[in-house]
DNA sequence: AATGAATGAGTCTTCATTCAT
DNA sequence: TATGAATGAAGACTCATTCAT
């Protein structure tokens, strides 16, 4: 279901011997210099040559490892998202606290663990390339996007339940919410990287936190009704 | 100082013959089958042939407008820019209502006259290429980002000096606010146009609005100092 | 018999009306330029365009006069070859003087009026074109070098018939004796154009002149015999 | 200072495994091919793809070499120049033997080493280029042309010193004698190549010998005077 | 397993040539 | 007659891919 067409790169974490630790090792540094300049350039403008000196070998080495360069696309994509999943099921495991806590943790953590690492350029790849590469976009929107979705979905529906949060359409709210995380993340690997420094990271995320538990209104005049069916709602009038 | 290279390309409107009328219209056609394709592929992977067929001329006539496939990206750009420019201007001008409803229409309007029209795939294409050609980068983020932004602090610091903001960060807040609208641009012309379907727009903003006013807590314990020091809340009832 | 393929491009010296003087004259000056850049360039790297602007019309003109850039060579070829030929048969019709004296004029004048004019730069154009253009070069070797070959030779034939030169094969000799007047208006087009400066004219084809009658030898030894046949006569062993 | 951009160009000839023989020898092979085509059809007028076909490899492997076709013909020269400055080296070392034999086995040796093989090819080739590719005309000419100079200048003047040779002005006589062996070269890569054949070598350098030593005149009127000041000779009668 | 020389299909770019006006 | 916009074939150059070592 969740497999691209060719899983055969999958890094299979036996327990062998330190020599071949690092002949293991290889197609892993390979596709972390693809991945660090995929990012970078996009996947047209990369050279193999590039990748293959960033990572120390020889071109021709790649071909070892990797079919074509689609295929070395492929693989970043997959290797960069296995950490992620990790990182995600991880999480949310036996949280004890306010709905609110947990959606900054989960956001504070995606941020660090995530977003600000290496990681943190699969989304503006994906970005650039999901139309290049139909197949792996659909992969990572069911192993990625999909799952971090509905995480954040049972976070909301986990407010809501417990009378923290206004009953809100959870799966529209969960994308407006990560949206400006994802955002600080496409950034960074974009218009930070050539001088236009983007706001500080975490003071971003914090008002973005602030905002999206308070609002920006000073008096709210909220319906108890769900956001949903509140057609008129969003301008509500105030007194005045 | 905000101008790229060429300006040159800018479109007098004057009442000549038919022939003329097409002469002049040529270099607008081009720009906008080479935007269309940019944004699709990608700048590497667009093939001057491609845009050529697109826009129904010869590859050697692309040569006539645009000295080299880097200067019809910057041309792309370029005029690009110039209508958002336009809206932006026209924008604000004389808004009578509340800060909420006009936080509202500034969002809905970028959407309904650019996010959903062909320049909403200027952010992709920019995020995809600015660390390929910095300077049209920063004439971008010059000419674009930084009036958007400022446009919508305006805003907030309308909203605020009238008491119906809560007093806040505003150029933090003002970048949080935009992200989940450029997300729903990006989201088109990436995963949305292979299949993966975002939400329903209207829905999206909706709630990004309604979540932007009045916050996910259905009780606020907002302190009347700014938002950057409040860290913990979530726990006492709001006057109502 | 002295005809390339095409001689449409004859110029008709007719007595029309001045309105029709410019038309007349066009493809001179198109030739005109031509031979100043095939002469700069080579043809190959000549650009239509560039002649085309360096005679001050448009591209598309050239083509009223000339079929193809080929032929626009061959008739810059022709055109060139025509007053050398008048300025050769002006020459030598009756000379009074000594056959040393007559060399000298011819030499001299060939340099005035040829070499050291916009046409001197023809034979490096066909030095270095002519075995891309093989008729043209058959045809100007015909028209133009072979008969200047015989214009030297009748010269140093009169000379010897005169008891003046001493016996020499003159077909050899013509060849040896105008090979330094050609260099030096090959020069004039390669080297010395780009800032690398030959001996000065003048003074250079009187050292050839005197080279050429007296030799470089104080002390002659010369058989009585014709030069042809003087195997090892040329390094005469001196006496000393 | 007298050396292009890359003069790694050199030849070491080390004692390697047959493959890098080959490896090594690559770009001597390539420049080969592309000298005998530069002088056949000039620089413009010669495609990468007849150079690659004509050496035996594919276009690419060209680009394995040498940058740009620019780079290709800088290497051509400089290849070619090489062997020639050898040459002049090992000559004129301890010639024992009157100056005019001295000056005979000049040419004839240039004729038969130089001018008679493919390098030949290179005086026709600058006089072409040397427009086109001023730096590089440059280096020919302080490399090349002014070495040969200086050496029929210093032979020149061993003849003058050792009362063999009349005081001449030895710059311009050095030019002189011998612009017609360079003809001869260039006739040979140019006419004479498409079947207008040139006079037999070794007799026009013959003829050009007992000119150049001997001169047309019977009779000899010399002045002790320096050359230049000889103008109106050809009258009265030499000693004997 | 690793290399890097060699390849050639693919892309950008140029420019001689055409043609509607 | 003259123009210059448009064309497309041709050529320089790139780079993913192969393969002998």
């Amino acid at each position: 279901m969740s497999s691209i067409e060719s899983l055969d790169v999958s890094a299979e974490h036996s327990v062998e011997p330190i020599r071949q630790r690092r002949k293991e090792a290889r197609p892993a540094e390979l596709t972390a210099a693809a991945l660090a300049l995929f990012v970078e350039k996009g996947f047209a403008a990369t050279r193999l040559d590039d990748i293959a000196v960033h990572a120390g070998v020889s071109k021709g080495t790649l071909y070892l490892y990797f079919d074509s360069k689609d295929a070395l696309f492929k693989a970043v994509i997959q290797e960069g998202v296995v950490p992620v999943l990790d990182a995600a099921d991880e999480f949310m495991a036996d949280f004890e606290g306010s709905s609110a806590e947990l959606m900054q943790n989960l956001m504070l953590v995606w941020w660090q663990r995530v977003g600000n690492t290496t990681l943190g350029g699969l989304p503006k790849l994906m970005i650039g390339e999901s139309r290049n590469f139909p197949e792996v976009a659909a992969y990572y929107h069911e192993a990625v996007i999909e799952r971090g979705r509905v995480l954040i979905q049972r976070v909301l529906q986990r407010g809501i339940d417990a009378g923290e949060f206004r009953p809100l359409p959870v799966e529209m709210a969960a994308d407006v919410l990560f949206a400006p995380v994802l955002m600080l993340a496409i950034w960074r690997h974009s218009m930070d990287a050539c001088g236009i420094a983007a706001r500080d990271p975490e003071a971003y995320l914090k008002t973005h936190l602030a905002l999206s538990l308070d609002g920006l209104l000073i008096e709210h005049n909220l319906p108890p009704t769900p956001l949903a069916s509140t057609k008129k709602s969003g301008t509500s009038v105030k007194k005045k």
